[in-house]
DNA sequence: CCTGGCTGTCACATTTCCGTAACAGTCTTG
DNA sequence: CAAGACTGTTACGGAAATGTGACAGCCAGG
């Protein structure tokens, strides 16, 4: 049973290239070349994967990405976007749109399989993360942008805040700090891993009493229990 | 699944015109050259949009929306009107006749099918946008395209409006710049991220203190709150 | 044609936040 | 128990994000 991969693109040589690369690997590929035709294959064969281009004539795949979560034969089914500009990756993997991951074009077809890889991986399991959180008296509301401890909102910073988030979704197991690097701040950072005690501090200062949800694993990394 | 949309104009031209763009953007097409048979078609066909012209014989534009909201089978299909007179506007938007948008003629194919794209885009999901909002003493009068404070009319430039209508129909979340140029500006917005800044300023100013609804949640965007 | 208001952009001021380093405290291991 | 490794804490310079004021182009209405 190979996994079945639906590859949303308007130009013929990029829908190409994919289909290759992507049957090399092993996977069932089909495509569509715009967002009426791919909605329509989407629904008919609920593929285990979308792999979609944003640049699309008429319906672009900012709408795609919207329908495609909206009916509940493809709620579910994992969005890889393919996107041109790194300001549009938070509105893509944020709530409103609710993509699985992106890339940035140009990738390479090695870049673009492990993505995949690691999506289907977790996909088998894991759900979308939820909108709202609540761990006892800790509400974690993230369309709101807003975190609060018995009804008083907590101030986070926007860094404090994902660093939350981030660490609630995953509840349970322990993130290491580059593992939190690339999370929080994004893909390739450069950035010293101290860096991230000192936002754990920080957190734990403004969290107060709900801080004791943040456990340190020495040697390892940070976790978030309920 | 092609959406369905039907046409009503008494001109033959005009129909063939918007005919063939419709059809050449995906859509179903079907047609009525006057009220009655509009209404008939509407009722059989349950189009996902009806486009109609406010000039036709006999029933004009006007009783065809209001007779299409009256019969359940019809009340919730989105209608986008044609219409020659700006003055018209705010009835065609308004209450009494609750179209979901409108064009003025002469437009470009390519203003009718963004707006099409629009409105079946948040149709799928979302319910029609609701007319008015109240936040304490702070109304918002959409059909009227007029806010007020404790009574006292607030007077709003078009975009200033859009935007605080954009921000208090998703009151809570956090919208984030792009976001905003996305939906405020309209579709493709070549416009610097910046400008939203500068619009808030001129919204907060001229809100007075109705403006402690506008939060800045920074790294992230802005949000109104109730 | 011209005038006034609206709009988008820029430059500058200001605030807030972030990353780093240095040091102190705590835990582990032998 | 002591040394070393790891983490918590503090402070600070710099940078990023936002607020603010000013300005020129544009369009509608006169």
């Amino acid at each position: 049973m190979k996994p079945k991969i639906l590859v949303v693109d308007d130009e013929p040589e990029a829908v190409e290239l994919l289909e290759f690369n992507l049957k090399q690997a092993g996977y069932a590929v089909s495509a569509a070349g715009d967002g009426a035709a791919a909605l329509k294959k989407a629904r008919a064969q609920t593929p285990d994967m979308v792999v979609l281009d944003v640049m699309l004539p008429e319906m672009d795949g900012f709408e795609v990405c919207k329908n495609l979560r909206l009916e509940p034969a493809t709620s579910r089914v994992p969005i890889l976007m393919l996107t041109a500009k790194a300001a549009e990756i938070d509105r893509v993997l944020g709530l409103e749109l609710g993509a699985d991951d992106y890339l940035t074009k140009p990738f390479s077809p090695r870049e673009l399989l492990l993505r995949i890889k690691k999506i289907l991986a977790r996909g088998a399991s894991a759900e979308r993360p939820r909108e709202q959180m609540r761990f006892g008296d800790l509400v974690i509301d993230l369309p709101r942008h807003l975190a609060s401890w018995k009804g008083k909102t907590i101030e986070l910073t926007a860094t404090e805040f994902k660093l939350l988030t981030t660490l609630a979704q995953r509840a349970g197991r322990v993130q290491s700090r580059d593992q939190l690097l690339r999370d929080v701040w994004e893909y390739d950072s450069l950035i010293d891993t101290r860096t991230v005690d000192t936002h754990m501090r920080r957190l734990r200062e403004k969290l107060g009493p709900a801080s004791k949800h943040l456990d340190t694993v020495r040697g390892v990394g940070y976790r978030f229990m309920e």
